[in-house]
DNA sequence: CTGAAAGCGCTTACAG
DNA sequence: CTGAAAGCGCTTACAG
C-alpha cells in the first residue's frame, strides 16, 4: 500500500496536521520537527494524493482538452504547445480527441466536468453543444465561436487568406481558383472564403471555388479543377495537404510551377514543412495560439476581472517557399 | 456551487445513502424512491464528483501516456489510436510530452503518481529513470525495454528492416546505403541498423552507413552521402522524412527515383502517405500497437495473472510506391 | 427496502 | 510551535 499522511505522521511522531504543515510550508514548525518530517517522508516514499487534496481545494489543476484527432500535424503541434506550456504553469491536461462527432464530444464533456477539470480548451466543431454541467465551467475556445462569454482565439484567417490572394495577385495571376474542403466543420473556412472573394473583387477579378468533401472526392474535384480551367495560373488552398495534391496533379500534367502556375496553402504546419519545404503557405502562428489559449483560460480559472475582448485573432505570416 | 450527493439527497427526501445505491445500480430500491431520486438529479442538474469517487476506490480510470511530441506524426498518431481505444473503455488519458528530456520525463512521473493514475504508457527515451513512487504503478512501455517485469510492445523493427533491404536487394541494387539519425533516443535504431547489416551481409555486399543527429547535419550528411557514393543505387531510411530529404536531394543532383536510385522510408504515417503517397516505406501498425499496449496495461492494471510473454513485436508492412 | 456511521487522504480554522 | 476535530463528496459494510 501507498504510505498516507498517516504514516508520515506515525513515523515522524507527530500529528497529520504537521505533517500536512511541513508538506505546505505553512504556519510555524520548529527545525526540528520539520527535519523528522522530512526523513519520515523520504524512509517512506511518501508523496501526496492529490486526489485527496483536490477534492479539498476544489481545484485539479487539470484542464480538458478537446481536439478533433491529434493525428491532423495541426492539432498534434497545438496539442503539444497547449500540454507543455501547460505544464509550465504546473496544469495538467486530459486529452480528448472528438473526430468531431457531436456524440463523442458531449461525452467527453460530461467525463470531463465529472473528472473536475478547472477549465475545458476546445477546438471542436460542435462546441456549441454544451451540457447544462458545463455552464459554470471556464471555457476558451480555439477557431470555434460559441458566444460572447466564452473568449476565441483564433488565427485572423481573413487577413491570411487575404494576403495570399493578394500575394497571386501581386505576382500576375490572372485567373485564381480557390479550392477547400466543404466548410462545414471549420467556421475559419467561411472566413477564408470571404477573403479569397473580397480579394478577387477589389480586383475585379471573378471568384471561381472549388469545394470538396472526402478523400476520393478530393482528387476528382482537383482533376475537374484543371479539366474546367485550363487558364488557370494561381490556386489557394485551404490547407497544406490540398496544396501538395493540387501540385501533383499540376505536375503529371505537365503545368510547370511556378512559372505557368501559383499554388499557396495554408497552416504550415512543421511537418508539412519539413515534407514539402517548397510549398509556398499561410502560416498559422500555432505556438501563439496555444499560450494565448492557456492564458485567457486560467484568467478566468483564477477569477480575473475580464473586461479583455474576448476574441484574439493573431497574426499569419505568408511563408514563401518555391511555388509562388 | 455545484450540488452534491447531499442537494439530492434533500431534495428526493432520502439519505445519500440511498442516492449512492441509485447511482451505483447496488441493492434494493424500491421505483418510487428511485424514481425520486433521479427527478432530483435531473432538477438539480446533478453530476457525481469523480474525485470523490476515485479516492475512496483508490481507482482513477486514468492513465499517463508518456510521448516525445506530439508533433511528430508517429507520435500524434500513436496518441489519437490510444486515447481512443482507452475511451472506449472508459479510461481517460493524462497526456505528457517529454522531448526525450531526462528531467521533464521524472517529473511527469512524479505528478503522474501524485494524480493517481492506474498506470502509465511510456514511449520515451529515459524510461529506465524511473522513479520510486513508480515501482508499483502498471506500466506498459511502446518501443523501449526497461525490465523483464514491464511489457514491452514494439514494431518488429528488425523484421520490418530486414524486409526492407531484402526489396532493395531483390530489385537489384548493388550499392544499398542505410541512413539514420543517430540512435541515441531510439532503441529501434539498433534493431534496424543490425537487420540493414544482416541483409547486406547475406549476400555479401558491403554496408555502408551514415548517420547524423541534428537538422542541419542532416541535409550535410545527406550530400555528403551521394558525393562520396556516386555508384549508390538503393538507399534505406530509418525515417520517412529522412527519405524525403534524400528524394529532394537526389532529384536535384539528377538522380532519376526508381530508374536509378531507389529510396524505401521507415514508419509510414498518415501524414506521409498523403504528403508523399509515392514513397515506398515500411509501415509501423499504430493501430495495433496502440491496442496491444492499453490491453496489456489493462489486464496488468486489473490484475490478471500475466504468465503471458510480456514482448510484442507486431508485424510492419512494405507500402510499396513509386520510388522502389 | 432504507439510513447512520465510518472512512478514502488530505487541509484548515480553531484552540492551546 | 503543535494537535483534535471537522469537512471536501463520495461509498460501503452494518444494522434495522
Amino acid at each position: 500500500m501507498k504510505p498516507t499522511i498517516r504514516d508520515v505522521a506515525r513515523v515522524a511522531g507527530v500529528s497529520t496536521t504537521t505533517v500536512s504543515r511541513v508538506l505546505n510550508n505553512r504556519g510555524y514548525i520548529s527545525k526540528e520537527t520539520r527535519a523528522n518530517v522530512y526523513t519520515a517522508i523520504n524512509n517512506l516514499n511518501y508523496l501526496p494524493n492529490d486526489l485527496a487534496r483536490s477534492l479539498f481545494h476544489k481545484k485539479t489543476n487539470t484542464i480538458g482538452l478537446l481536439v478533433p484527432n491529434t493525428s491532423d500535424a495541426f492539432f498534434g503541434e497545438l496539442t503539444f504547445e497547449i500540454q507543455s506550456f501547460c505544464a509550465s504553469l504546473d496544469y495538467k491536461i486530459i486529452l480528448c480527441n472528438t473526430l468531431n462527432h457531436i456524440d463523442k464530444e458531449s461525452k467527453y464533456l460530461e467525463i470531463l466536468s465529472g473528472s473536475q477539470v478547472d477549465g475545458l480548451i476546445m477546438s471542436t466543431s460542435n462546441s456549441n453543444i454544451l451540457n447544462n454541467y458545463e455552464q459554470n465551467l471556464p471555457i476558451v475556445t480555439i477557431d470555434h465561436y460559441i458566444s460572447k462569454k466564452i473568449p476565441l482565439v483564433s488565427s485572423d484567417h481573413y487577413s491570411g487568406s487575404l494576403q495570399a490572394v493578394e500575394l497571386l495577385l501581386s505576382k500576375g495571376c490572372q485567373h485564381i481558383i480557390y479550392v477547400s474542403t466543404f466548410p462545414a466543420f471549420e467556421q475559419s473556412s467561411t472566413l477564408k472564403r470571404n477573403a479569397y472573394e473580397d480579394g478577387m473583387k477589389r480586383q475585379e477579378k471573378r471568384s471561381i471555388i472549388y469545394e470538396y468533401s472526402g478523400y476520393e472526392e478530393k482528387y476528382k474535384v482537383i482533376c475537374k479543377l484543371f479539366d474546367e480551367n485550363t487558364e488557370v495560373d494561381g490556386i489557394f488552398c485551404s490547407d497544406d495537404i490540398t496544396a501538395t495534391a493540387v501540385i501533383t496533379e499540376a505536375k503529371k500534367r505537365g503545368i510547370s510551377i511556378p512559372n505557368h502556375l501559383k499554388v499557396i496553402g495554408y497552416n504550415g504546419t512543421g511537418v508539412s514543412q519539413i515534407l514539402c519545404p517548397e510549398l509556398t503557405t499561410v502560416q498559422q502562428p500555432i505556438n501563439l495560439i496555444a499560450k494565448t489559449a492557456v492564458k485567457s483560460l486560467l484568467e478566468v480559472i483564477d477569477g480575473e476581472i475580464n473586461t479583455n475582448p474576448t476574441k484574439f485573432y493573431l497574426p499569419m505570416k505568408i511563408m514563401e517557399g518555391k511555388t509562388t
